[in-house]
DNA sequence: CTAGTATTGATAATGATTATCAATAACACT
DNA sequence: AGTGTTATTGATAATCATTATCAATACTAG
């Protein structure tokens, strides 16, 4: 059971999607930033070039990228949704580093290594001894950045 | 440098605050349960005996408990803000397993040993690396649970 | 080109959490 | 115990991210 690894397009339409002009220029403003936008970051971006695109759309096709699998939804805690587009296979694997005063976010790749041995392991054992079925799972460091510190 | 413990009665007073019957109440409630009660749901529960006591004053109190360090707040995803008394000495360092489903939330205290030597080798590492002053962090597993798998 | 239907966008609604502010109640000090 | 100061309370309204509604639009298969 092989699954084919296909574009986002390919996805969408697979699953009874359309492919429309919002769709792609939300897509195209995630793929091209190393950021973790929000809904209305996005909606702000999109307003400059294309003042028609409502912010209702922006949080539909969120979800939708989402639900294909395409989409990472994080909550930093600084009350909006974030976003992030899922590693493609030459992208790393990483987590986040979040400064409580600033809210900047950090991605670092050290120790992942050793994570992904550790959650390996614990994922086969909780599946086993709980009956759950691990999905997904979420790691994060809180703490004040060098800025906040001074 | 030595932190005296203390309890929260004695933290809460001499950080200037005092000490009502409503918060009296509220950390009554968080003690007696190993469930992660909402501020809605400790409204519920408070008001049948003292349906005097607002959801105003629930929140304004879980923030002071979480302000003074003898709570911690947690956001599985359910739109809810959660809260749990963080262990006393004797209690067990755990994380969760949260089912996407039912939002049923299980801790587990397996594997906290090899987590914490790999979150402190991890806290060391990124400290010196990127300067940021790690305070706390967060694990979770998502996935299904058991009865919703069927 | 056209019909069928997924999607859009403007708007209103929802729901958790916060702000406001006069009334109340802890508590330090007599 | 009584009192004055001031933190706290509770009823209410406000905020703000996210969702629901629904008529108009625009993909896409045929």
């Amino acid at each position: 059971m092989q699954e084919k690894y296909c574009s986002w397009e390919e996805k969408l339409k697979s699953s009874g999607g359309r492919l429309t002009t919002p769709r792609k220029i939300i897509f195209y403003i995630l793929s091209s930033t190393p950021k973790h936008l929000s809904a209305e970051d996005i909606y702000f971006i999109i307003h400059k070039k294309n003042p028609k695109v409502g912010l209702t759309t922006i949080y539909r096709t969120l979800d939708v990228l989402v639900k294909i699998g395409f989409l990472n939804k994080f909550d930093f805690g600084d009350g909006h949704s974030r976003y992030e587009l899922i590693e493609a296979p030459n992208k790393q694997h990483h987590h986040h580093l979040i400064c409580r005063k600033c809210s900047k976010i950090l991605d670092y790749t050290d120790f992942i290594e050793e994570e992904i041995k550790l959650v390996k392991a614990t994922e086969k054992a909780l599946s086993r001894k709980y009956k759950f079925e691990i999905k997904d799972h979420v790691f994060q460091f809180y703490g004040v950045c060098d800025k906040c510190k001074k």
